[in-house]
Order: C-alpha cells, then structure tokens, then sequence
DNA sequence: ATAGGGTTAG
C-alpha cells in the first residue's frame, strides 16, 4: 500500500520555507498534523496536534497559528482561553487572526469582548475588513446593544463597505433581531441583491414578533428559497402554536422535494408534540430511520417528545432507553413525558435514575419533577432539590421554578416551608403568590390565605382568576360564606374578572355546606357556563350533610348524565337514602352499582421513607415489611380500643363510604400506611400520607386518635385538602 | 485560511 508522501521529503525539501512566510497550502492541506484538526474533538487532542506543529515548524506560520487559534476559538470543543494564550504570543498577528479572535468571542457567553477586541485592534493600526463586521453585528445583537450597532453601521458606510453581502444580510439580521425592524427593512429594500439569506434575515425579525403573515409574505416572494428559509417560516408558525400551517408548510416542502435537515426536523416534531400530531410524526419517524439519523440525539431527543406529548409514552420509554447517548434534554423530554401522563412514579423513578448516572438537572428538570413530588407527596425528594439548587443553582432566574418549589412543599404538607421559600423570595411572581395562598387554603388556614390576599393587594398587585380561587376555596374550607359571597362579588365588580368553573365550585360548595341551598340554586341558575361534575358532586356532598334529598337525587341525576360511572356519587345518594331510612333506595343503588360491574377507583396511600414512596392499597400485603405492618396495625388496633375508640362497623352496612365493601376498616390503605410509617420512623417523627380519595369518617376519627396515643403529628393529604392531626384533634375542626 | 439567515426540553 502506498503510503501518501510526506510534504517534507523529497519533492517539498526542495521549497525553502521562510519562518515567517506562508507556504503554499497545497502541501499543508496534505500534511497529516492538518488534517488531525478536522478530527479534533477536545482540547486533549488539540494540545497533541499544537506539540505536531511545534515539531513541524507550523507554529511558525501564520497559516499554522490561524488555524489553531480557529479550533480554540470557534470549535464548540475549543477553548477561548487557550486561544488567547496562543493569540497573545504571536507578536504582530494577521488581520485573519484578529478575525478569528473576535468571531471566536461574538459567539461566546461574552461576545462584549469582541467589541472590546475590534477597538484593541483598530488601536493596533489593524485595518477591520469585510470579515471583521459580521462578527460585530452578531454580538451587538446579541447584546442587544442598538446604539452600538448603529455606530458599527455607521463605521461600514464610512469604509465602503455596506455592499458586502455579508455584511449586509448581518446588518439586517441584526436590525431585526434588535426590535429595530424598520431599519432591518430599509437596508433590506435599499440594496440591489437579495437572496433566500437576506430575505430569511428579515423574516426572522417579523416571526420573534410573532407576525407571522408579513414574515409569510415575504418568504413567498423569495425568488429561490432554500432549507432555512422554509425552517424560519415552519418554526415560526410552531412557535405561535399554528400547528396546522407549519405542517402543511412541511408537507408543501417535502413535495416540492426540498430535503429537510434536523432544524427542520425538529421544528416538525415539535409542532406535532404539541399539536397531537401522531401520525405525521410516525412518518417522519420513519423517514429519520431509512436516511440513518436515528442516531442523531437532538432527532431522538424530539421523537421520544413527539411520542410522549402523543400518549405514546411506551413508544418514548423504549426509544430513550435505546438512546446511546442522552444529555440533559433526552432525561428532561423522559421526566416531562412521564409527569405530562400522570405517571408520577416514573417521573421519579428516571430522576433517580439521573441522579445515579450523575448527570447535573436545570431549571427544566426541577420543573419537570417538582409537580411529581407534589403530587406523590415526595417530600424529601423535594427538599433535596431545593439544598440541590440554593448549592449548585446561584443564578437561577427562572422564578417558576420557586413557585414549583413553593407549591410542592404546600402540597407534601410541609406549609412552613412552602411560606419559607415564598416569604425568602426578593421579587415575588403573581404565580407565587398564588400557589401560597392556595396552600394555605388547603390547610384549612383560611385567615392565613385572607390576609395574604390583602397583603397582595396593599403591594399594589393585580390578582389574577387564579387567585381568586385559592381566595374561595380558603373561604369554603374554613365555612366562611360572609367573606366568600364578599370576594366572590368583588372579583367580579372591582377586579372585571369573570367566574369561571372553579370559583362557582367553591361558591357552590361553601353555600351548600352552610345549608343554603336556595341560595346555592340561584347561583347556579345564573351560571353562563354548564355546571361540571365537580359541582354536582360538592352539592350533592352537602345534601348528604344536610339531608337534602330532593335536591340531592337532583344532583345525582346530573353527575350520571355527564359521567354514568360515577362511581362515588352511587355512594353518597346512596349514603342520603340510608340516612333518611329509605333502604329499599340503598338496596337499588347497590344493585346498579352491582349490575353496571362499576369498579371503583381503588383506594391507595402512599408514605415517603428516604425518597423512596411507598403506596398501599387496601388490605395491601405486598410490601416487603407486611407481617411488621400487620403486627403494628394489630397493635394500633389494640390500643384504639384501650382509648375506647369504637370502630363504626353499624353504620357500615349502610353508610358506603368511599371504601365500601373494601373489606375491613382496619386494613384502609391510610392505616396501613400509618402503620408503616411508625415502625420506619423514630418516635415523634411526623408522618406524612397521601391519600387518592377523600377520607373516610372512621379512619379519620381513629388517626385523631393514633394521633395522641402514639405522640405523633400525622399530616395528611386526601383528595380535597389537608389535615394535621396532632394530640387527638384535627385542623379540618371536622369540617371536610 | 477568517465572514451572512433557521434549531430542540417548560
């Protein structure tokens, strides 16, 4: 095999290379050293190939010089800093080498220090040319630095050199991007060339504001359009959630046999994630696979999106546990996915995974998997992510992230941290306010919610229908129907807020609770929306307090016509029947229940030990732990009836709790996972649950009980709101 | 040899 011959045997010995002079570059091109560059993919590498060209005599060259300071600065596996110590060394660099400094710094985190590089440069007795501007233009945009911008403008025209198309499309590019869109459109319409570039430069400036039918004038007018200028356009329409025209816009691209690239690609997915648009997905899926860029991780990052956003989250699963290679997107698009489908247990499930493999989480991650702890009642998991981020996290700005944070501490029952973080924040969000007051609201802390609602309107902020909800669910978990009517008329008179679902919930609930249920039916007669099943069902519960027959069987009747599988509302008509003695009522119902084979929704506790959540159904012997559980509940069992507690079975036979016929009271997922709890903890650790459903009467007057007898705080969390039993008694005052 | 437009997760 012939091996290529060295530039610097035989042939090339013949040249005379001068220290200082550039050789000719055919024989460079050629050289081995040279060609590692192209290869090179860290700076380990790069630092070999410099000692080459030291060996080589490269390092002499300008031509050498440029192109190792060309890696360090612009590769994305360079080094800026490396490429200042070389650039420094040499003792009268080129205007090229000046260039590649300053390109090299207009695409860094600091392209200021282009800026500041040009001046050193002009200062030197360098002359900027044609390559120097772009550059210039880009950190100025990225600076957002119009005044600048228009000086370097202003320096182009003085040196003639406005006609350069690059310097040209840069100036539009960057008027554009700047908000300055007329300038972008008067250079533009002033010049004698325009191309696909030029024209896709200024487009960009129309889609960032979102005017997308100007940008799609022009994009119709460009005389040849290429790859990016039907990008611009599709994820422009992506971007504003035009779904539908950016995928026809895709279609219309791939008829008229114009190759996408993975811009366009994952433009395409995305826009099908968010649209539900499975089946153009699946085929650009399968494109993706016959032209072999399945490998590709931002194409795969976007399809395990696209099938996740698309319900097809075995698809998504599969696919990323495929992946060969994932980053921080590929582990965010998976938590994401999982939290996006309710499966809050995978969701936490692959963030421990990511915390095994070590990979560092961002502001999406935490945002991802805060709503999975909230919802899990993952405490610990999400007290590690907040040390995570007060740590590792100086300069987050995001500041949903804090009301993720807030709003998971409310929602795992730890109240005093949610106020913690929210009371610690210097600029705080609506959202956060929001979140704090809906908090306290869940904890039955009504006057708290009250006073911060006024706190928030002395800082003279406008609240928004969010709220107002907390506001009025505060005023119906505490039973006040002053203040709620109050606030309720309030949020429509003074604040031009417009009720919606939610806030005629909580007026409808607080009214009936009250037993106003004439007031209650006013109030939904004069709703300009239809009443949802959340309504029938929180009037229907306060005719089961109230004995209200009439209007409960009326409510029932409603829920079975938008939901005939309802299976609580069975219960609770079922549970006014018995109430009013009417048996051969509750035998019917039960029958239905029986005959329509409805399943109820299973009731499942669940118990956070060491970031690990533990879930018990009822009557649940599958924990590793049972026979110490069962001896604990034996034991809880034993002194319930010490205390004297009587377990309600009497009323079993006709009260059909929410639980009903799951078998014995004792073994209620609640209890078994209290009883987990007391033998995993030391004594008087307080115990964290999360229950599915609303608690049933009998376990809550025993947890009172486990409560006092067992010195423990028991915080709670059904499927309503909160409540902290402590020394026997409970938050809710028996109101839930 | 160094220079222009579009790019993903919430």
């Amino acid at each position: 095999m012939a091996l290529p011959s060295s530039p610097f045997t035989s042939k090339a010995s013949a040249f005379h290379i001068p220290a200082e002079s550039n050789p000719p570059c055919s024989l460079l091109q050629k050289h081995p050293s040279q060609s590692l560059l192209s290869g090179c993919k860290n700076m380990e590498n790069l630092k070999q190939i410099h000692a080459q060209f030291i060996k080589f005599g490269l390092h002499n060259t300008h031509f050498g010089l440029s192109k190792l300071v060309g890696f360090c600065a612009l590769s994305p596996y360079g080094d800026s800093n490396y490429a200042l110590l070389i650039f420094d060394a040499i003792e009268n660099p080129t205007e090229i080498l000046w260039n590649t400094i300053i390109h090299g710094y207009a695409l860094s985190s600091n392209p200021e220090l282009a800026l500041e590089f040009y001046v050193k440069m002009v200062s030197l007795g360098n002359y900027p040319n044609s390559y120097t501007f772009p550059s210039l233009f880009k950190s100025c945009k990225k600076l957002m630095a119009a005044q600048i911008g228009k000086q370097v403008h202003g320096c182009v025209l003085k040196l003639g050199l406005d006609s350069y198309v690059h310097i040209h499309t840069s100036i539009i590019n960057m008027y554009a991007q700047i908000g300055e869109l007329g300038h972008a459109r008067q250079v533009f319409e002033k010049s004698s060339f325009r191309d696909a570039v030029s024209f896709t430069a200024l487009i960009g400036g129309y889609v960032s504001r979102g005017c997308l039918d100007e940008a799609r004038v022009l994009f119709d007018g460009i005389p040849v359009r290429d790859v990016v200028s039907w990008n611009a356009m599709i994820s422009g329409y992506a971007e504003v959630g035009r779904f539908g025209e950016a995928l026809s816009l895709f279609e219309n691209m791939w008829k008229l046999n114009v190759t996408p690239n993975e811009s366009t690609l994952v433009s395409v997915l995305s826009a099908c994630a968010r649209s539900a648009g499975l089946q153009l997905g699946k085929r650009v899926d399968s494109w993706i696979n016959r032209n072999g860029l399945d490998s590709n991780p931002r194409l795969a990052n976007a399809l395990v999106d696209m099938y996740a956003k698309c319900g097809e989250i075995d698809t998504a699963r599969s696919l990323f546990d495929g992946m060969e290679v994932k980053n921080i997107v590929s582990w965010n698009v998976m938590i994401g996915g999982h939290t996006h489908v309710s499966e809050y247990k995978e969701a936490l499930a692959v963030f421990r995974h990511m915390q095994l493999e070590r990979v560092e989480p961002n502001d999406v991650t935490f945002l991802n998997i805060l709503p999975a702890c909230a919802q899990m009642g993952a405490l610990d998991m999400g007290r590690w992510i907040h040390v995570y981020i007060n740590k590792n996290c100086h300069h987050l700005q995001n500041s949903s992230v804090w009301t993720s944070l807030i709003d998971m501490y409310a929602k795992c029952g730890s109240i005093e941290s949610a106020k913690q973080v929210f009371f610690g924040l210097e600029t705080k969000s609506l959202s956060s306010w929001n979140v704090m007051i809906s908090g306290l609201a869940m904890h039955g802390n009504a006057h708290g919610a009250i006073d911060l609602f006024s706190k928030l309107i002395e800082e003279g902020i406008e609240p928004d229908d969010v709220t107002f909800v907390g506001l009025l669910s505060a005023c119906s978990h505490g039973g006040m129907v002053e203040l709620g009517r109050l606030h309720f008329s309030s949020m429509v008179q003074d604040y031009k807020i417009q009720p919606k679902l939610p806030h005629y919930g909580c007026m409808i609930d607080l009214l009936g609770r009250a037993g106003l249920f004439d007031e209650a039916k006013s109030l939904l007669a004069c709703m300009d929306i239809e009443p949802d099943g959340a309504i029938w069902s929180s009037l229907l519960g306060a005719c089961r307090i109230h004995g209200n027959l009439e209007l409960g069987e009326y409510a029932a009747c409603s829920i079975f016509k938008l939901d005939p599988n309802n299976h609580g509302a069975y219960v609770l008509v079922s549970n006014i029947y018995a109430g009013a003695g009417r048996w051969n009522d509750v035998a019917r119902i039960r029958t239905m229940l029986n005959d329509n084979g409805l399943k109820k929704v299973p009731g499942c506790t669940s118990i956070e030990l060491d970031s690990v959540v533990h879930e018990f159904l009822v009557s649940d012997r599958t924990h590793p732990q049972s026979e110490d559980i069962y001896r604990m509940l034996d034991e809880i069992d034993r002194r319930l009836e010490m205390a004297g507690h009587v377990p309600n079975t009497s009323e079993v036979h006709y009260d059909m709790d929410e639980e009903w016929k799951e078998g014995i009271l004792s073994q209620h997922s609640e209890r078994l996972a209290i009883a987990f709890g007391l033998i995993s903890t030391k004594p008087g650790t307080t115990l964290r649950i999360v229950k599915n459903l609303r608690v049933c009467g009998n376990c809550h007057s025993a947890t009172k009980l486990i409560s006092k007898i067992f010195n423990r705080e028991i915080i709670a969390r059904d499927r309503n709101r909160f409540h902290h039993f402590k020394d026997g008694c409970c938050s809710c005052m028996d109101y839930w």
